[in-house]
DNA sequence: CAATTTCATCGTATTTTTACGATAAAGGAA
DNA sequence: TTCCTTTATCGTAAAAATACGATGAAATTG
């Protein structure tokens, strides 16, 4: 016996705080500014807040507070060396995304 | 010869219109409301604005600008059934979102 | 035709996000 | 210790997102 609804091009299984916390992904990666941080730390990983700073047109208080957003969210994580803050990719986190997006989409 | 650069759990290998048009997809889709209407058109395709309305604990006027957002940003499309508008998900560009995220992450 | 249903849009208020300069804390260099 | 570098946070201004009620357009119903 069928459900009567369709197939659909996705299943979207998800609830509760897996959701929220994939939904506040999204939101932080939804960003133009906050997107090209996350490209420029797949080639300079352990780079410092200044690199990043460097890479966009804002001002350094500004750029501190995206990669507040994108730590927040998971996606990145800052090592404080020294005076400087270095900061990577949270690699398990991103897989985790991979895998839900890949699981629900 | 290697870059020097280790590798990651990422490549994040998208630039230029396809990066602002998948960008543009994370942000529309990084708001809990415009996820559950994305949840709720998986099992009810098909369904109209009212329906939508009745889902959510928005005014109509505020589902309608969501329903806008998602529609703009290619998750959703909408069909004029008489006086209603039947939405549904926009199977291609969710095909080419998925595809997307699967080879950048 | 008149009344009703459905929903997008308009105008607007509130909240959130984004952005900047100034400041302070913390570590390293002289 | 005294500077200098680095960067997070604070205060605030501007822009964008979110939300609502009211309105009007379009189609169906009676």
């Amino acid at each position: 016996m069928t459900t009567g609804i369709p197939e659909s091009c996705c299943t979207l299984d998800i609830a509760g705080q897996d959701q929220a916390r994939l939904v506040e992904m999204f939101k932080a990666i939804g960003n133009p500014h906050r997107f090209e941080v996350m490209k420029f730390l797949v080639t300079h990983p352990g780079c410092i807040t200044g690199d990043i700073v460097a890479l966009l047109p804002l001002a350094q208080s500004t750029v501190s507070q995206h990669l507040k957003v994108l730590r927040q969210a998971g996606w990145i994580e800052g090592e404080v060396e020294g005076p400087a803050t270095s900061y990577c990719l949270h690699e398990e986190n991103i897989a985790w995304f991979s895998a839900k997006v890949g699981e629900i989409f």
